[in-house]
DNA sequence: TAGTGTTAGATTTTT
DNA sequence: TCTAACACTA
């Protein structure tokens, strides 16, 4: 307790019932989380194997529990269980799987996966075809998953022809995912939550297990979640949720930030604690952030403030073009670098949109500034890694239609278009997965005997190995299983030049080390089963950056929503400019408070300094447009704000000039040491 | 199946 | 203006 602020601590101490913990920007919340979990153990004596944590990421989830383990020793906390709402929704779904209908060894579809075979059925769906885009598609059928609609129910629901035939398009798509034995990620959450609502049986089992539960992001959750969350704590309600309405910008992909004014609905008894207190932020930094979010008029009035320091005028650099921007930017960092003595890792660019950072990029490879772009394409998503999983998946679970699909003919082995297209339609009629297809006879007879012959040696190929895949760990037999189809080999026909190949080679090297490092239990440490490896696999979406994330000593680039979270010293908000921020397609009132909100969040990353920068024009889609300041920039107040650059243009020889100032700056400095 | 032409669409993104 | 995804052709 000690160290804890009076409302953190009653946030703490408050056990039995329902609690909100509003907790302001920088206020220490995953503290709170934290030490609530070590008051729970240590001095009320709740058992580790009775709390649960749940969180939206999985850096978030380990980033707890390495908090956790250094406030408790490893037996302890031996049972805790911190994990992402998916995750433990995967479990849940592991420890009913007979309930649940599925067979042992089901895949978890991503969403590219989800979207091909969306794309597949799609070309059948006469009554879905040409109406509906692939993507809509997707997305609305996961809003339905999300509000826990099944497909008859959609096709109810349904106001006009087009969401007719997209409920028609989920209907074949629930199907398919049976006939696969795969699920997509909303499942993970939509079937542990029907399973408990349908089942009382199961519903007590999960209570008794769950005694506490502790919510990470609330405001962030959807409606299937906050179902989840209801089931699982039941009438006793020892829930912790844990949020913050102003930090909420994911109502655009399906939050419910309402979810937190629905607690107290929900559970009479809430109790709330607000947490105001900010130990990040200097206070003009927090001056800046209240008097804009209050201007929201969709969330609840807090105010942050703080004992750090009284700080600095922001600055408000006008730029003439983008690329100015981007060099004022990159210059301006390298001046505080060396004036300061400020290393490179204190110093974060934030954007709206992923296209910003190309130009800025540029800027910082040109004065030799070392960063990290966060986003972008990311190891998994790499061809040569999705393929191998592709494998790897089909090993667990042999009707995984979206895994073979991706590598049946990868490398190749003439079967084409053509045949894919005869046998998804003889595996639609029976409602089987494609192997089963493949070995029917009606295949036998329909397809092509060279082509069929090729199957079905595939085929056997695949059984065999998967019947030898036990005979040692999965890593070892991926390698192999990659090397007798000579994957290097099509690497190479695939590439132009020898050396792309050899780097996507190394991608897989680097994947089957990766491999070899998860396939052991976090708690246990025993080993994975292969089914336990790839569902673990699927759901780690990003390869372990840690080492990166802290270590590179480098300017951070990342977008408004990445940034969520994470603190600098040094923040320079770039694009502060109408249609960037608040973007173009978000001027009605939900979405405008939302793009507030976002700038907030960007706002309050800054511990010491903030910068805004903008421009005079920006072009835009091929079209120089002038460009208006954000109106975010007037609702703070002009005193907290010191612009800089009005009026003076800068001719492109006066930046270079500044630049070349910069570097001999440099030289000086790396001459003197 | 590689190569060429056409067209839409250009925000955020985790699991 | 740029790009990526696609449909079409040789």
């Amino acid at each position: 307790m000690q160290g804890l602020n009076p409302q953190q601590q009653a946030a703490v101490r408050h056990i039995d019932t329902p609690l909100l913990v509003l907790a302001g920007a920088g206020s220490g919340k995953t503290r709170v989380i934290v030490e609530k979990i070590v008051h729970l153990i240590e001095s009320k004596g709740t058992p580790a194997r009775g709390i649960w944590a749940v969180t939206f990421t999985n850096k978030a989830a380990r980033e707890m529990a390495e908090r956790i383990g250094q406030r408790l020793p490893a037996e302890r906390r031996r049972g805790l269980n911190i994990s992402t709402f998916h995750t433990l929704g995967l479990n849940l779904i592991r420890r009913e799987i007979r309930t649940l209908g599925l067979r042992p060894g089901f895949t978890v579809l991503d969403a590219e996966d989800s979207l091909n075979l969306i794309k597949s059925l799609l070309q059948q769906n006469e009554s879905a075809a040409g109406m509906i885009e692939p993507k809509e598609a997707q997305w609305q059928i996961s809003q339905w998953k999300n509000d826990l609609l099944t497909p008859s129910q959609a096709m109810q629901t349904s106001a006009d022809e087009v969401e007719a035939a997209c409920a028609s398009l989920y209907d074949d798509y629930a199907r398919q995912l049976t006939a696969c034995n795969a699920l997509d990620f909303d499942d993970l959450i939509k079937r542990p939550v029907e399973l408990l609502r349908d089942d009382a049986e199961a519903r007590e089992r999960w209570q008794n297990r769950v005694r506490y539960l502790l919510v990470d992001e609330y405001q962030d959750t959807n409606a299937s979640q906050y179902e989840l969350v209801r089931l699982l704590v039941g009438k006793l309600g020892r829930l912790t949720a844990v949020g913050d309405d102003h930090q909420s910008i994911y109502a655009w992909r399906g939050a419910r930030p309402e979810n937190l004014s629905h607690l107290a609905r929900d559970f009479p008894n809430l109790t709330t604690v607000k947490l105001e207190q900010n130990y990040r932020s200097v206070n003009t930094v927090l001056t800046a952030a209240n008097q804009l979010i209050a201007n929201d008029p969709t969330t609840q009035p807090k105010t942050l403030w703080s004992a750090v320091g009284p700080g600095e005028a922001h600055r408000v650099l006008v730029c003439d073009t983008a690329e100015d921007e981007a060099e004022r930017i990159a210059t301006d960092i390298l001046h505080r670098h060396f004036k300061d003595d400020s290393p490179y890792r204190n110093f974060a660019i934030l954007f709206r949109g992923n296209h910003q950072a190309r130009l800025i990029e540029q800027q910082l490879r040109k004065l030799s500034i070392p960063y990290i772009l966060t986003g972008g394409q990311s190891f998994f998503e790499r061809a040569e890694v999705k393929d191998a999983m592709a494998y790897l998946r089909l090993m667990a679970n042999p009707s995984d239609d979206a895994a073979l699909l991706r590598i049946i003919n990868t490398p190749r082995r003439g079967i084409g278009p053509t045949t894919l297209e005869r046998l998804g339609q003889i595996a639609r009629e029976r409602h089987v997965h494609l192997a089963a297809a493949a070995r029917s006879v009606t295949a036998a007879q329909r397809l092509d005997s060279r082509v069929h012959h090729q199957l079905t040696q595939f085929l056997d190929w695949l059984d065999a190995t998967r019947s030898r895949m036990d005979e040692q760990p999965a890593a070892e037999a991926m390698r192999g299983l990659l090397e007798e189809v000579d994957y290097f080999g099509y690497l190479r026909e695939q590439e132009n030049s020898a050396k792309a190949a050899e780097r996507r080679w190394t991608n897989l090297q680097d994947w089957l080390e990766w491999t070899e490092r998860i396939a052991v239990d976090n708690d246990s440490g025993e080993s994975l089963s292969l089914t336990e490896l790839v569902q673990k696999m699927s759901l780690l979406g990003i390869l372990e950056q840690k080492t990166r994330d802290q270590d590179d000593n480098a300017v951070r680039l990342l977008t408004l929503h990445a940034a969520k979270g994470l603190e600098f010293p040094h923040v320079y908000l770039s694009g502060m400019e109408e249609d960037l921020l608040p973007h173009q397609d978000c001027q009605e009132d939900d979405r405008l408070a939302e793009e507030r909100r976002l700038c907030f969040v960007g706002i309050t990353r800054a511990q010491r300094s903030l910068t805004f920068t903008l421009t005079r024009r920006r072009r835009r889609y091929g079209q120089w447009r002038d460009v208006r300041p954000s109106r975010f920039l007037e609702e703070v107040e002009a005193d907290l704000l010191r612009w800089e650059g009005i009026g003076v243009q800068k001719s492109e020889e006066e930046n270079r000039a500044t630049a070349a100032e910069a570097m001999s700056a440099i030289r000086a400095m790396l001459g003197k040491s």
